[in-house]
DNA sequence: AAACATGATGCCTTCCGGGTATCACTTGAT
DNA sequence: ATCAAGTGATACCCGGAAGGCATCATGTTT
């Protein structure tokens, strides 16, 4: 194998077309240099150079290798700077995971952010709800998590981003878009219900039982994404309670009521990370949004 | 600057993560080896290991300079035999790129035509992935790539090869095994999806959100590879959507159905290649196959 | 023909890199 | 607690590689 050396003379020389006055460029004398270049020659496997004694010239291989010598050099030149910028964060990729309803909120904004903040950072967007969420930040796949409670304090550090209101999501024209008030839990009471999963959506499953004594009967559908529960309220399948954010869904056939009384704002969206951070441009970005924690 | 010889040792201790083994697979005792990568650390400016006095470990600056050595050394290693060739009369080398899932399909009838038009060009084939292809076919390491869609028309000019249809894999003994028709967007509904990653795969991605209504609350996996999907299909973690090559895959434990409707061949592989050709072999290539457009 | 230019070669010295022996430190077993 | 084993670092030695100087070989110019 040839060493950076002799690619370097190889191409100072090719470039000169002239030992002496590349050896001079190279702070060396002529006699090694030309040792140097027909040592890459042997170890290339080809002439690279074509020495007339007068004048010196660039074999066909000589120029293809010129072409791998300059990439080679390059990298070469580029790697530490590439490596350090790596580990210092800098530069690198990020894969963050999002639940669809933050999508419609948060995420763009943040990302904003984040490009302004860490430029050379690659961005890799997963869409996943809270549980696979935390799973993948477990195992690793996952650096950050745009995710909702609960999750293991133990073992996550965590920011509240944004809080927001429930809604109700009704059928356009349903008749309770016709009240002229906010809803009260006493409007629902005999409406068919879309709910969420109790196991795959249990922050909203819980919101919403702790927030409305929910008729199990009236339950017509569980399902786990905010999308697919307005979907079906387009359908006419039944009304659903959604965090305001969805409104901004631009779904035909909903609309979205207030809620009567002062029930706050319950609805939270956290950015979630492991505390043994991994991978650089996490531990960056945590303290460029001053998110670290003491 | 390092030395390919500190490259190659860091390289192997960094996959064993004990100098004695790498040591001894690289036929040297452990003390230079241990001094090698001192050097190199030095020139590097970042400890790339950490050495607990019991275990090594890579550090954070260390993963990312694996990949640069990794690339170097692969770089070095290819050059040679580049110029080599062209000094040995034949006119050249072609450096092809295939995405894993083209091996399967239209990669062996290709190159049985390129070998028949071009006899005296030897081709050097690479497996990466489109965004890798493209990266390389700007950097001049590639001269033709077998990819898919996105690319910029502007900078590559490009053919389509191939088109197929896509199927859905599942585990074997699965109960859609037995549902004795085609499958339906609904029989899907409750499956556990092993998704594409919307960034490094986002052909796929973006074909089957358009194809299906994914039900993002399924997605178990983002994974970049279809050989990657297949077997997380074979060890029963979900389905699939591949394209009907990779039933030649020929891996255990996975079955392949028809999907129902006229869903057509969405699936295209393209050859595409840099618009400023720079090999001749290439060039002949084009004209060859007729590739060469007005 | 002589002087010059230029790359190659011979020879010497230095220094780099590998090998052996050993140290320093940690871990696990008795 | 003590001791053996495992592991990376260090000390020292030696051979060979690489650079420098002097010179050669060859082709060009005057």
């Amino acid at each position: 194998m040839f060493t950076f050396d002799q690619l370097a003379g190889f191409i100072a020389v090719a470039e000169e077309l002239h030992f002496g006055r590349a050896a001079e460029r190279l702070n060396m004398t002529q006699p090694p240099l030309s040792r140097q270049i027909q040592k890459l020659e042997k170890s290339v496997g080809a002439e690279l150079l074509e020495r007339d004694n007068r004048r010196v010239q660039l074999t066909h291989a000589g120029q293809a290798f010129l072409e791998e010598a300059r990439r080679l050099l390059a990298l070469a030149e580029r790697a530490p700077a590439t490596a350090r910028r790596i580990a210092s964060g800098r530069s690198g990729v990020l894969r963050i995971g999002f639940t669809a309803a933050s999508g419609f909120s948060i995420l763009g904004p943040l990302l904003e952010e984040i490009s302004a903040a860490l430029p050379d950072v690659d961005i890799d967007l997963q869409e996943l709800v809270t549980g696979e969420q935390i799973q993948a930040l477990l195992t690793g796949e996952l650096d950050l998590g745009l995710a909702r409670p609960p999750f293991d304090g133990e073992i996550f550090d965590s920011r509240l981003l944004y809080r927001e209101a429930m809604v109700v999501a009704v059928p356009a024209g349903h008749p309770l878009t016709r009240l002229g008030r906010d809803v009260e839990n006493e409007d629902l009471r005999d409406e068919p219900l879309i709910m969420h999963s109790p196991l795959q959506a249990r922050y909203f499953y819980d919101l919403v039982v702790r927030t409305l004594p929910v008729q199990h009967g009236n339950v017509v559908h569980t399902v786990s994404q905010i999308l697919t529960m307005v979907s079906l309220v387009a359908a006419r399948r039944g009304v659903a309670f959604v965090p305001r954010s969805a409104t901004a869904l631009g779904i035909d056939g909903v609309e979205y009521l207030q809620l009567g009384g002062d029930r706050g704002e319950p609805v939270e969206l956290h950015a979630i990370w492991s505390r043994k951070v991994e991978n650089p441009a996490l531990g960056r970005l945590l303290r460029e949004l001053d998110f670290a924690r003491a």
